[in-house]
DNA sequence: TATAAATGGATGTACGTACATTAAAGGATA
DNA sequence: TATCCTTTAATGTACGTACATCCATTTATA
């Protein structure tokens, strides 16, 4: 597939409500084409964009074991089911459940070593893409974080 | 849920590759906050953010019949099983499928009378949505839109 | 015209999201 | 200690995504 760069022509529609309302749009495309490149690379790992993230959460912490609750509140996606994800990975034994000693509601992670290299190798290959895929200077980078930053402002 | 507005506060982390990489985790975790927000919205109206999306598709050629590949190249997110989406629809008579005359290989879908009311009343919340919460003003928004565009210019 | 290739849509599967419910364990209080 | 309330994961359901496959129809080509 082809990724057209304007919003106008990437959703064939020239009518917006204001720039905001088409920044909004850009949003979500933008997110779109990003999640999309990304899990095209994952998949040669067999790995899908959120269970990279679930194991890249894991390596911030590694060798410590850490809780699902706590992957949870760490993940882009809030709403991610992460026992679901985790059940995968356990399958595929990229990361091993222990019940946690000090409080036994809780389940702990931790990376295997199998874990730990799949993502070693994943990780490479993201960075590559991203350096590739996503052409602005750090500057201007700098400046779409701030105005992401702002935009988010809004009462919620 | 209440929603955090720095990146860093929001994914629990402040190590970035670099402000390009930086970048991209905030445009995910916007779309995501702009995705939900809406969604709540729309909950209201029995809807999810998808069906709002092929209505509004719908909308822009209204009274005219468009057919499903129209709507799939139109959608935002590219890989939107279209039919899908279109099934819950016409189970909740928002639209009508029909038979294209010309091409019969083709499903033309039109807008029922319940569907456009729908669809009036819903765009109503959602544009007052996003004139609360996206508080940015035009000309920073035109920037935001300009900076994104530039960021999708790399080989895919 | 007969046959092959391409197109448009529907459908199946694995995975993820969003949200509700359940089960087990911990903490607080009478 | 017994009871209630909260917390943490797991699980169920409806919906959507990503992608493969199937079927009917149209178009191209021999």
């Amino acid at each position: 597939m082809e990724f057209i760069m304007k919003l106008e022509e990437a959703i064939k529609s020239s009518k917006f409500r204001n720039e905001v309302h088409k920044a909004g749009l850009n949003i979500l495309y933008t997110a779109w084409w990003l999640k999309t490149s990304m899990s095209k690379e994952l998949k040669e790992y067999g790995l899908t964009h959120e269970q990279y993230n679930v194991l890249r959460i894991l390596k911030g912490k590694h060798p410590e074991h850490i809780c699902v609750k706590e992957i949870a509140c760490r993940m882009i996606e809030k709403s991610s089911n992460v026992p679901r994800i985790i059940d995968r990975l356990e399958a595929k034994k990229l990361v091993k459940r222990t019940a946690s000693d000090s409080d036994r509601r809780e389940t702990v992670i931790v990376l295997t070593p199998a874990g730990i290299n799949i993502l070693q190798h994943s990780t490479d290959r993201i960075n590559k893409l991203m350096d590739k895929i996503m052409v602005i200077d750090e500057q201007k980078a700098a400046e779409l974080s701030q105005l992401l930053e702002d935009i988010r402002k809004g009462e919620t």
